[in-house]
DNA sequence: ATTCTTTGTCGTCAATTGACGACTTATTTT
DNA sequence: AAAATAAGTCGTCAATTGACGACAAAGAAT
């Protein structure tokens, strides 16, 4: 049982107050458009920061509105957090990649190169990677398909083209080809992750780790390949 | 009817059971260390799947016993998940590793791709992840010093090894050259966590990813150290 | 047996937390 | 100006949740 009903009794005690002060008590107004918009950018940081079990009340300061206003806009947290993801997880890849990697009028090790270092800056950025791997590891994986798809229509543009420059022919395999791709994909990613993650890796510019990665990647291109059609017993 | 034919039939098993029957209501009595090791296995295994905010009392349900007697092992939450992190995150490295990997005996891509195989049983593990990613995320870093030294440390033997054998001269830059380590230390790290985290990555067989792996970064080697020399502008 | 220590549970407290009804205030429409 | 609509807040509820005092029972010691 709990003590209650003591505030009961002073109920309208606020009835004269200025009229055109916006910031005394009370979020500007704002049209409900501009108002979502707001809320879901800082719900966007806050989640990535706090994780998705962070608090609406907590948000809602962030945001500086009560939290029932987040309940104007959203149903429930379940349904900000699935926009939240929408917008800032899957709205994350450019469709001019697929474009410029494929221009062969380039050499791949630039083409490759250039993709990697706008990547990372448009993709693998903390907000990015905390959000995919708070997503990711609560289980309820929102919309993984989707992702999962962009990623090898990428890993085999990546293959495709750097099998083409070396004139080394790929295995049957589709899974091999991605496999063969997140060798350096995965790297990257990796180097992101220790980035924003861990908090590592910070002393080396980062365009000449990216450059080390793909040397190395197109280096190692024709021995990998090799090694996978190796042992095949 | 039968909801009461099953309580008469309990009392009198309680009236007249043997001595050793654990106790229909309440766990069974263990000595203190011995509990004490039971919830901690059971909590790295709860922590793991449900995050560090998991709750107490569906651990205590985990582990079959009371919340309360958690409270009787560990003074606050916050002190069992230290003992689950060292336990759990600390616990994963194999000294043995730092012996074999240096084994000149053996050729180093033998080596490589054995630790590696290794490495991911042992250490990459699924719990393992789980548990570094989510304490990771929630910035207090328990002992991330403690990691990130011994894993520096197997960057080096990694680098020094394959600088060996390959007979090319490794720039005199630590950070350099452990940004190099990690193009294949961060890209097999990558593959364990499509693994267990994104729950990809599961048709090609994990030695020959690893051969793949391994492969491709002795083959780059020298060109990626080449790479990384050239534009020092 | 009697006492004492150790192991374990019950029930509860205070703070959180998602959700929402009722109300107030500003802007727009008629 | 009055009415209608939209934007925003207050206060509260019910369920959680970390923590803990008080008590019960199983072994061990006397």
């Amino acid at each position: 049982m709990k003590a209650k009903s003591d505030a009961l009794r002073e109920k309208g005690r606020q009835a004269g107050r200025a009229k055109k002060e916006p910031a005394a008590s009370g979020a500007a107004r704002l049209p409900h458009a501009e108002r979502r918009a707001q809320i879901l950018e800082t719900a966007s940081d806050f989640f990535a920061e706090n994780g998705l079990t962070g608090q609406t009340r907590r948000l809602a300061d962030a945001c500086g509105v009560s939290q029932r206003l987040l309940y104007r806009f959203f149903p429930t947290k379940e349904d900000l957090l699935a926009e939240v993801y929408r917008q800032e997880i899957l709205g994350a890849f450019k469709a001019s990649w697929f474009v410029d990697l494929q221009d062969r009028s380039v050499p791949v090790e630039t083409r490759f190169r250039r993709f990697y270092v706008d990547y990372l800056e448009t993709t693998l950025t903390r907000k990015w990677l905390r959000l995919f791997l708070y997503a990711s590891l609560s289980d309820a994986s929102m919309a993984p398909d989707y992702i999962a798809s962009i990623v090898t229509q990428l890993l085999e543009v990546l293959m495709r083209e750097a099998a083409h420059e070396l004139g080394v022919t790929l295995p049957k395999e589709r899974s091999a080809t991605h496999e063969m791709a997140w060798t350096l994909h995965g790297s990257i990613s990796h180097y992101a992750i220790r980035r924003h993650i861990y908090k590592a890796s910070w002393r080396i510019p980062e365009d000449k780790v990216v450059a080390m990665h793909v040397r190395m990647f197109l280096s190692g291109f024709a021995p990998m390949v090799e090694a996978y059609n190796e042992d095949l017993s």
